[in-house]
DNA sequence: ATCATTTTTTTGACTGGAAGGTCAAAGTCA
DNA sequence: TGACTTTGACCTTCCAGTCAAAAAAATGAT
């Protein structure tokens, strides 16, 4: 077995990781990819047997790296949100009564971010209302604290990874979770 | 302008509901959505220019229905979870160290459920461990009102509406959300 | 009412292009 | 010389979208 190698294994990797997470999986070509890793296409074959598998790979390196984070938690007490379970509430029964619709929602969202297309505009502003007042009303009267932890539930659960970096840039996030655990 | 049709526009509009539910946007083709409808491919586009404009009928449906439910919220008072927050914080911070990989996850995790191949299944199944690991951190050694509340929020913020039913039934959350409510 | 004509709705057959995957040959390195 | 790596050319399948023509409905004149 050839232990040395140039890392081109590695780079198809990162390539489709690059891909992967900025289409979903059928907009990704291995053309795609092979440019992203300035490779030819075939020698992506050379290294991973299909598409399929290629992306269970990038996929599982992702997975994992999230799994070592979110389980590197500190234990601590309770309470909760009254109004962010008002919140919940509703959306939970709208999932009950809808699950289609918001199925349809929760996955095909991102598309509007990836789209360039200036015919995507109209959705892309409605969305983008949407998780404001969401925002407002998880953060309306209630204490400083809570409420900017509420704006980070909100942005979790309404758009989580998949808004755009304008959207709540990752800094102000954390600056609002680390605000409201120094209290 | 003839004012009565039979409703072909909406059992179109019906149909593309139900495959863009089930399957991403590229991976629905006009023929399903044409077969679901009981309807020959070219009538689609008689009533819909192309696969886009399609969709985003379909979408706007969906979301409207999700906004007009949403709002109609009740408002309470405040108080927050720790713990929660330490989970948000590891969350949000492998988030600005490595969005790409996030946005990954939460897009593609569907695919699990909705290919058939039980090649499918390893990945599948670490995943749900994920999500059930995700549930007890939030939820052990807090009291059990907060506890099923936390699980609620596990399941909306790692999962929503993307899980497959069994994995929790809709009931099942909505009853420990009421359980929650009427404590 | 009836039938001819026009308008609306529906379909079969086809096209062009994109993308996954193959393969035999060429290049590289030991 | 032989194993490993890389690629150009090609094949096949799938699918969005077109189009001309058929079928059904409306219109309207006698």
């Amino acid at each position: 077995m050839t232990v040395r190698q140039n890392g081109v294994r590695e780079s198809i990797l990162e390539a489709a990781k690059v891909a992967f997470s900025s289409k979903s999986y059928a907009d990704v070509s291995m053309e795609d990819i092979a440019k992203l890793a300035n490779v030819k296409k075939p020698l992506i074959y050379y290294y991973f047997p299909s598409k399929e598998e290629l992306f269970k790979a990038t996929w599982d390196e992702a997975f994992h790296k999230l799994e070592d984070k979110v389980f590197g938690i500190s234990e601590n007490d309770n309470k909760y949100v009254r109004k962010a379970k008002a919140f919940l509430r509703a959306y939970i029964d709208f999932l009950r009564n809808d699950r289609q619709s918001l199925r349809l929602i929760e996955r095909e969202k991102t598309r509007f971010y990836s789209e360039t297309g200036s015919s995507w505009q109209h959705i892309k502003t409605e969305y983008d209302g949407f998780v404001n007042r969401v925002a407002d009303v998880l953060s309306t009267e209630i204490d400083t604290d809570s409420k900017e932890y509420a704006r980070a539930i909100t942005d979790i659960v309404g758009s989580s990874a998949l808004l755009p970096e304008g959207q709540m840039s990752p800094d102000t996030i954390e600056l609002i979770i680390i605000k409201g655990l120094a209290k």
